[in-house]
RNA sequence: GCGCCCUUAGCUCAGCCGGAUAGAGCAUCGGACUUCUAAUCCGACGGUCGCAGGUUCGAAUCCUGCAGGGCGCGCCA
């Protein structure tokens, strides 16, 4: 064990259960970051009401159990300070034996789940049938953050693309493709034309009563698996992935054709989930319609809300495709947990799903399913994010403009074109995913192409810009980074700085994939980076007055910061270039 | 009417498993390149944490109420 946190916390229990009894060995010894000693430990201040002592009086107690403990190997100094805070300091050579440690460890410190869980991670899902707009980049990139975390933690990850495949839209869909032939059609999808081949056959749909007709008779030709409108189904649909794999593809994120689960391949199961809630009497008919009516959902005047799973007409609706979906997971897939990266407006639906899926036992008390909550992306006036046409910004445009704008930033760098174009677009990436992971997944999100892609603060471009110097010492040096193994002194403040912030990754991966929350691992490589950077200013080690020992110290320092920043970036999805 | 999210420095955001003087970046002002990438670093300035109660030794953090903003809420998905 390596991670501070975690000894001084079975330190301090210990020191507990020798002060105060076995029955207090269990309590939270509270241990936080401080701004007076490397950490402190508040647990006397909630433990002297329970105790009927006074706080320092506590604090004390455990000082002394720590210290008859012979726990000078970890500790430096624990001192009383305040109304009964416990300051931490940590012993150098424990703090350089860590690091030397995690240095070793492919795994840089990072635990593995026990026992491990099988996660479901639902996210991206592009309709396919209506407008793709920028709101579909951020749970993408959420989304795929969340699995390579989970993942990299040791758990089964299963990536569900929930793509909007299916549905009444695909009969005016499958007809406009016939009226602009096929190859033409194809050809425009794959071009990322989509929503403009949707506006086309909106206009079309609303303005010609033929057309609408047609349409409708081709909604029911598909529903009912027709071969031939299945053919042209899979043509719009191929297409359509076809654009969706180049968009994964230039972003760098691990879905694949193998993790599509659209709602299509739920439809021969819509007709028994319904059945099965109407059978068990949870589904009821209202006003023509099957629904269910969660528990504690009410509308205007206190009227139930229902979960409309049958609609008059005998069509489904995405709640019943969304039941099906929990139900095969949980039943057929076997999860411990699911994860519905997807839009915050949806918090009410998944509520009323989720409570629906209880009531009918497929959702049950072991497994969890969580909605994660992407907040809505907005332009930079803090309105919602459109063109002046009302027609959303491609995503390839938008990912385009990034790439040229982190070209142009590194115009005057001498490199070669293809070199430029290589750095251009892992920074420009970067700094679009980076960008979206940095901020709270629930929160609102300005989009802002100059605050991505600034080099200083908490961005994409920064992060990388640590890891090309590192790897720019070394590359200067002649050194392979994996050759630089210490031994670590801890000399200058900053050394010693860096050298603690490196020990703490594994419990911030740990909580980002327990509570999903990747922002917690950009703050933390944030504060690695600037970290870094304050060592990098203050601490030369190539230099030629640098002492042997100092040197190899150093590079080992620099090595085990490079092992946290790449294994960090990469649990993002953010690349990093080699130079830049 | 109900639900979710939000309100923290001029701007963009962290912090919210209660803990000492609320943090970053940008902007503004002032410094640091004969030195491993100055795309950087160091410093200064800047906040009654929306308001009012409550719980507590202690509240930005927990509870209640209120105000303001965003989003959603019966047959689109």
């Amino acid at each position: 064990m390596t991670d501070p946190q975690l000894v001084l916390t079975e330190r301090v229990q210990q020191a507990l259960g020798t002060a105060f009894g076995p029955e207090y060995a269990g309590a939270d010894p509270l241990i936080r970051p401080s701004q007076f000693a490397d950490f402190q430990a508040n647990v006397a201040l909630s433990l002297a009401k329970r105790l009927r002592r006074a706080p320092r009086e506590v604090a004390q107690a455990i000082a002394d159990a720590l210290d008859a403990a012979g726990t000078t190997d970890v500790f430096e100094s624990v001192e009383i300070s305040g109304p009964g805070f416990l300051n931490i300091t940590l012993k150098d050579e424990w703090i350089s034996a860590q690091a030397e440690r995690t240095l070793e460890d492919p795994r840089v410190g990072v635990g593995l789940t026990t026992p491990p869980q099988t996660v479901l991670v639902d996210y991206s899902a592009p309709n396919a049938a209506k407008e793709m707009h920028v709101g579909h980049l951020r749970t993408t990139i959420v989304g795929d953050s969340l699995v390579r975390i989970l993942e990299h933690l040791g758990n089964r990850l299963i990536r569900q693309n929930h793509l909007g495949d299916w549905g009444t839209p695909f009969g005016m869909l499958i007809e406009h493709l016939l009226d602009i032939g096929e190859g033409n059609a194809i050809a425009r999808l794959e071009a990322g034309e989509g929503s403009e081949y949707y506006q086309e056959a909106r206009v079309k749909f609303d303005s010609d009563n033929a057309f609408k007709e047609r349409s409708r008779r081709r909604v029911a030709t598909l529903q009912a698996e027709d071969p031939e409108t299945i053919r042209l189904w899979h043509l719009f649909m191929n297409a359509t992935i076809s654009y969706f794999n180049k968009i994964y593809s230039t972003l760098g994120v691990t879905l694949t054709d193998d993790d599509i689960a659209g709602e299509s391949m739920y439809n021969r199961m819509l007709a028994e989930t319904c059945a099965d809630l109407e059978a068990s009497g949870i589904a009821t008919v209202s006003e023509g319609a099957l629904c269910v009516f969660p528990p504690g959902f009410t509308g205007s005047d206190d009227k139930p809300l229902p979960l409309i799973i049958r609609k008059s007409d005998g069509g489904y609706g995405y709640a019943t495709t969304d039941l099906a979906a929990i139900r095969y997971r949980v039943r057929d897939l076997k999860v411990d947990r699911i994860l519905y990266v997807v839009g915050a407006e949806q918090a009410l639906h998944f509520q009323m799903v989720f409570a629906a899926a209880r009531m009918a036992g497929w959702l049950t008390d072991e497994v969890s399913a969580e909605h994660t909550q992407i907040g809505m992306m907005l332009g930079s006036d803090g309105r919602r994010f459109r063109t002046r046409s009302g027609v959303a910004t491609k995503l390839s445009d938008l990912l385009d403009e990034a790439v040229e704008r982190a070209s142009a930033a590194i115009a005057e760098r001498g490199y070669d074109e293809a070199t430029r174009a290589e750095i251009a677009h892992t920074v420009g990436m970067g700094a679009v995913k980076y960008a979206d992971l940095s901020v709270s997944h629930d929160s609102e999100y300005i989009f802002d192409y100059d605050r991505m892609l600034a080099f200083s603060g908490n961005t994409g471009p920064y992060m990388q810009y640590a890891t090309a110097r590192i790897r720019s010492i070394f590359r200067k040096g002649e050194i392979d980074p994996s050759a630089a193994t210490g031994p670590i002194i801890l000399g200058e403040p900053a050394e010693r700085d860096l050298a603690l912030q490196l020990l703490g990754f594994g419990s911030v991966v740990e909580h980002a994939g327990a509570s999903s929350e990747p922002h917690r691992v950009c703050a933390y490589l944030y504060e690695t980076a600037s970290t870094f950077t304050t060592f990098y200013e203050k601490c030369h080690v190539l230099h030629d007055d640098v002492p042997p020992e100092t040197r190899a110290s150093r590079l080992a320092l620099c090595a085990l910061t490079l092992n946290v920043l790449q294994t960090g970036l990469n649990l993002l999805g953010v690349p990093t270039p080699t130079r830049m």
